[in-house]
DNA sequence: TTGTACGCGTTATCAA
DNA sequence: TTGATAACGCGTACAA
């Protein structure tokens, strides 16, 4: 009785016993002995474009099917020096409002076959000790929406990890960012409000931390002043609904009454205001107060609301920097490029306008 | 002119020059070498309790810090066999909503010290082609928000990988999970509103293939016709805004006028609904039309609406789905423990109830 | 096209 | 407590 295929060492049954008493993971070295060739045949085959004759590719495919073989992804980051792993790190407070983002940058990693390790900050001061994780996980790159010293940039650059800011800025230091101009919005609202009539402006600021927050209030004071309007009462705010409530409060309460505007932060404290102001105070919007937010959010879209806004076209953005990121990676980039987005007017309906 | 420490090898610049001329990474052989230890020791100082002398310990630590030197976490997981990764595959559509959900997952685990790798699937049927990616990186155990088959689950068993699921079952399997019980929530919810008085249900449901949906849809059928009501009138719905308004328009079409209550499959669309009724159909909500939610999400307190809802505790849940992991990747834990999480009811303003 | 031999950077074992 | 040595599982020169 003559057996048409090569002999093999070992059948499937057997090499799946071996592995089981030694408590091992399936290896390439299972496969080759199984499909009759070298481990290093088992490797190539696995690697894309790899010279591999057509038989030798079908019988080591067929073998690593039946042993449920897949490469282990730490030994070959070993010797490759590539994890095709990326750090995202984002701050606590954002993460809510990055979660679209966040998909959208783990379709557009995994598109290149990278995939995402999350590094969630509880606070801002947790840099230096996710640091030193990100380091351990020889990732390959990282996008980090979150505050970041100059020397923890220096670091990335002195490791050779790739770096790309989301909605950040580092001051003084050279290194890839997709920024949407912050400033420039304030300064465009500041604008159509003031061609609405709006004198007396007030606004709900954003935390003192957050670099976004002092980008949108310097637009907006600096476009305040250029038209020789009065300087805006502001209250500080934390980016959230309850807010923009108290942040209504505190106004009406330093101001002796209503102003023109609020100019709010972000959309989840406009959201606040406005229905603090609607319901509580029962105050017209728009007709007495105008209220406007920053990002365009779902919800402010919602027929509730259909909040006066500018949006961050966040999802380009994200698509911008798994684009940079994946880049660098590959040795293409400058490792300082800044993609500039500009936020786009909506035109809702919780403030008077003039015309466009 | 005496040198009071061992004679080393080399200096700090020579060791990164070499490394640099090399294109190296810093190893523990470098630090070993600074140190003037073995490379052994150096291993030892950064295995927490292992044995080494205070001198020793010492003389490693400057060494390491002067070369930035940081353990390799491949190389390490090659040999422990541990990555201290988790793999977290959610659907697309689900990602928003478990924003939250996420970044407890993601503290609860880095407090263990272990970090969180992201599968964020496009469609529910790249599974397959998921699940190979995740083999690859050897994750010590895996959160699953998403459908899986049970050929699927069966494999995460072959390859000995931990696996909770989240808010998911899996029929005829022992498999861990934490769930809120939506049927036994969507049963508490038609209780309370036929003590209100409610006779004529409709229903906004959810996507045909979502569990959740189909359990909130079973109890509240189920519930109907033990309290001897007419079966709801119920169109379908994606589970975001746009279809809680689409919803209202199809069963006002369908119903020929307005039932008594709406209950939507999550808040998302009841605000859709309810938006839609105040503001296009001109519907008085609660007092012609009640309308209610699931989910308990921030929106949903909103003063605008105050929605009426049962509130799923998911950082609870996630905080167990990351305590349960951890146990099972321990060893600790059965692999087939089920944590089953009530909805609370949340009395809010958007349907007319009887008592509590 | 294929196989041999080596190295990636670490932890684990064991003898000193 | 310390150091030599052997894995871990893979990719890749190099020779055949």
């Amino acid at each position: 009785m003559t057996n048409p295929t090569p002999t093999l060492s070992h059948t499937i049954a057997d090499i799946k016993a071996i592995i089981h008493r030694e408590a091992r993971r399936v290896t390439s070295y299972d496969v080759a002995s199984l499909a009759g060739v070298s481990q290093s045949a088992v490797s190539r085959c696995f690697k894309p474009g790899a010279s591999v004759s057509k038989a030798t590719y079908a019988r080591v495919m067929q073998a690593a099917q039946d042993l449920d073989y897949i490469p282990n992804a730490a030994a070959r980051s070993l010797i490759t020096r590539r994890s095709n792993l990326v750090a995202v790190i984002v701050a606590g407070a954002v993460s809510q409002h990055y979660s679209d983002v966040l998909s959208e940058l783990s379709c557009q990693f995994s598109r290149r076959g990278m995939h995402i390790i999350l590094f969630n900050l509880p606070s801002e001061s947790a840099m230096d000790r996710t640091l030193a994780e990100v380091w351990q996980h020889q990732v390959d790159g990282a996008v980090v929406a979150a505050r970041l010293s100059g020397d923890q940039v220096a670091e990335f650059e002195r490791r050779q990890v790739p770096l790309v800011l989301f909605n950040r800025n580092v001051a003084g230091r050279a290194v890839s960012a997709v920024v949407c101009n912050q400033e420039e919005a304030a300064r465009a609202m500041v604008t159509r409000l003031a061609a609405g009539g709006h004198k007396r402006f007030a606004m709900i600021d954003g935390p003192a931390q957050s670099p976004i927050a002092q980008q949108r209030k310097r637009g907006m004071a600096g476009r305040l002043a250029e038209l020789g309007l009065p300087a805006p009462l502001a209250v500080a705010g934390g980016f959230d609904y309850a807010s923009g409530a108290r942040g209504l409060r505190e106004i009406i309460d330093r101001f002796g009454g209503v102003p023109d505007v609020i100019v709010c932060g972000n959309d989840l404290m406009a959201i606040g205001c406005l229905d603090t102001a609607r319901h509580d105070f029962n105050i017209d919007v728009p007709d007495r107060l105008s209220v406007t937010g920053f990002d365009g959010i779902a919800a402010s879209s919602w027929i509730s609301y259909n909040l006066t806004t500018m949006r961050q076209p966040l999802l380009s953005m994200a698509q911008a920097a798994a684009e940079m990121l994946v880049g660098l990676v590959g040795g293409t980039g400058s490792g300082h490029e800044q993609r500039s987005y500009s936020a786009t007017f909506v035109d809702g309906a919780t403030a008077r306008l003039g015309p466009a």
